[in-house]
Parts: C-alpha cells; structure tokens; sequence
DNA sequence: AAAAGAACTTAACACTGTTAAATTTTATTG
DNA sequence: CAATAAAATTTAACAGTGTTAAGTTCTTTT
C-alpha cells in the first residue's frame, strides 16, 4: 500500500476541496466581489492565509471554479454531438444548453463568459481562450457550423463569422437573463426558440 | 440680477461637472473597481469626502455616468428614427448603433447593460427598467419592431419576444466585443452585418 | 467686525486582498 | 520514547478600500 492512500475514496486533496466547495456556494450566492477571502476562511473554519497556501490569490481560486464551468459544459456538448441526427438539431441543441446552464448558475457563467471587472486586466486574457477546456468548446461549436454550412460553398472565414453570430445570438440572450433577472422577458422557451432558430434558420 | 448667476455661462455646479468629467475618463480608462474615491479625489484635487456631498456614494456616481449613456443611446435613436425611409432600415441602423456605441465606450455600456458585479443587489434593479431614458429607449425599439411586422398577426407578446430576441443579438455581439476584445473575432463589419441581418431579417 | 452658512478636510471605522514570520501540529527518525 | 525534521496553520501586519462624524477654514451676509 502506498503513502498517497489511505482508504478507498479519500479525496485527494481535502482541504483544497473544502475550499472550492464552499467557495462555488458562496461566489454563487452572492456573487465573486461580495465573498471575501476572510468570509470564506470562516465559513470553512480555518485562517485566511491557509487558502493561500492552496491558492495563489482570489482570482486563481475563481478561475479554478471557471475550470469546473467549462468542463461541465463541455462535457454536454460531447453528449450532444454524440446522439443528433443533424448538425442543425445539434447546433440549435448545444446552444439551448448554453442558456440553461447560463440560468442555473448566472455567477458562473458570469465569470466563465462575461468576466467581472476585477479580474479584467489589460492584455490578459485568461478567459475561455487561454484555457484548454474553453478552446475545445469553442472548436467543437465552430466544427459544427462547419457542417451545418457542407452543402455551401464557405470560407473559413465564412464559417467563423457565421459561429461567431450564433454565438452571440445565444450569448446575448443568456447574458439579459442574469443581469436582469426580474424582467419581464416573456415566455422563457419561447423566447430561447426565437433566438437560437433566427440565428440558426439564418445559416440556410 | 439674481444670486445665482454671477457671469453668462458659468456652469450650475462647477464642482460636481468636475468629479463627474474626471470619473468618466477614470472608470472608461480603468474600469469601476480600479477606481477608488480616494484615487479620483486625488485627480480633481480635493480630498475623498468632498465627492460625498455632490454623490451618496461610488454607486450613484456611477449611475449618474450610465444616465448619459442612456440619454447619448436615445438621442442616436431618435435622429435614425425621423431619418429612415422603413422601420426595417431602422431597425438594423439603431442596432449598429448600438454596438458602435459599446465599442467606443465599453466602460460606459457595461454599467448600462452588463451591470459590473459590484452594482448586483438583489430585488433592487436601477438599470434601464428604473430609468425614465432607459424605458424610452426600450420603447422605442419596441415600436419600432412594431412597425416592421405590420403586415402580419402578432400578439402584444409576439412582438416583445422578436424584439427581445432582436435585441439579444446585437448585445450578445457587443458585450462579446467587450470582454473578450483581443479575440479574432473577424472582420467586425462583416460580423455585425451578419448578426444584425438574421435577427432582423427573421422578423419575416 | 460679528455672525451665519457653505465648502472642505481631518481622522477614524470597519472592511478588503495579501504576505512574512511565528507557531502549532504531525510525521519521521535515532 | 525523545529528538528532530517537515508540514499545516495562525498571528500580526501592510497597504489599500468605501464611508462618515466631527472639526476646520473660507465666504457671504448682516
């Protein structure tokens, strides 16, 4: 038996856990300025400076959450990919999740897709691009237009342009939904019908 | 002559005009949370508190900077509104518009319509659904989509859906634009044609 | 010149993220 | 078991934040 196990299903890390736990309850509920570190520490019983010695700083912390968001998500899409008929009914499916899973966790999605002001930083850009989580998606949502677009002569410029729309079709209903939450947008799966079909229906 | 005016063009509150010119620049440069009272007393030259008998607080000063962003946003619609030969026209111009708008002052429009997670507070909602120019706003484009589906029978709430799901286009491109502006997005023209287009040309 | 009012500042409170240094706890060795 | 090494955790502080009560200075009016 080696020294990295003591029983069956220890968590590897307990402590980082705990941590990452209560901190995705936290940044959740109130949102990622509204937790301080200290707030945190209280809640899982130990001294600030103890989460420093499991993360470098506040921002990394939240980026670990992020991590958690994109693989999440990703893994959906994989789900998706694998069990469409069409590339349209997938496209139209994987961009319904986006919004979903937008609305189940808004702090989330905020940090993962909308970036909070603190951790804006010029030329940085540790968002869904720098991380490799967040390029696969990206590339399996554009391999996907890609196909949606086969019987048409495009570029692949044509097809970038044409991702990106939709994504941001998708993207903006999304991010109304979180930050005006009380709104009267009107009948939710309507709405999300409307959106994604325009954007899609508009490939051809 | 009265005691309020000492020479023709001295401006009604010199003091408040200059936090509100420096905190403009500052937040636009910097970003919100960069942005400390103390920071911003520093550059106009008075000490922190000064500030908080012209502002209650950061919060209001700040909304005070997204009043003009609204109020600059209504005055762009009202002249593409008396000089459009159809609502479809007008429609697609007010949108370019918009994301023009964002992309010069993304600051600007992330207090107005991304709402920096700072200002978040639950129930409470002093976005453009609380502000007299924000609602104008909303009104007009909703009038606008009116117009563009006249022939057809639509509903009070069909037309609400299309003109949310028209708007969430334009800004699911802007404030993709905004957070992420290192990304290759393409070429921008071409991008916001194409988002603009299907949303608006879905309309029928 | 004295009194009243406005404009502005000082000094503090209760927070924040972060870190160097000290301490306690745990594990390992002789 | 006792001594030592290593890991885990905390204390105390720094520099910064938004905000405000109380005090000061300046300006205007009488």
């Amino acid at each position: 038996m080696n020294a990295t196990s003591k029983t069956m299903d220890a968590p590897q890390q307990p402590l980082r856990m705990l941590i990452l736990d209560a901190a995705r309850k936290l940044f959740a509920e109130h949102g990622y300025a509204q937790v301080s570190m200290r707030k945190l520490a209280t809640t899982i019983g130990y001294s600030p400076t103890t989460i420093y010695h499991h993360f470098k700083d506040k921002k990394e912390l939240f980026l670990c959450l992020t991590e958690e968001t994109y693989r999440d998500f990703l893994h959906h899409i994989n789900k998706i990919l694998s069990s469409s008929k069409s590339p349209k009914d997938a496209l139209k499916k994987i961009l319904h999740t986006l919004v979903d899973m937008g609305l189940e966790n808004p702090s989330a999605y905020r940090v993962g897709f909308m970036m909070e002001s603190d951790l804006i930083t010029k030329g940085e850009t540790d968002s869904f691009q720098n991380n490799p989580l967040g390029k696969t998606m990206y590339d399996r949502i554009n391999k996907c237009v890609k196909e949606c677009m086969d019987g048409k002569t495009a570029s692949e410029e044509d097809i970038l342009v044409t991702s990106h729309s939709v994504i941001a079709a998708a993207h903006g209903l999304t991010s109304l939904l979180i930050t005006y939450p009380a709104f009267e947008w009107g009948k939710l799966e309507r709405l999300k019908k409307q959106v994604i079909d325009s954007a899609v229906d508009a490939i051809g």
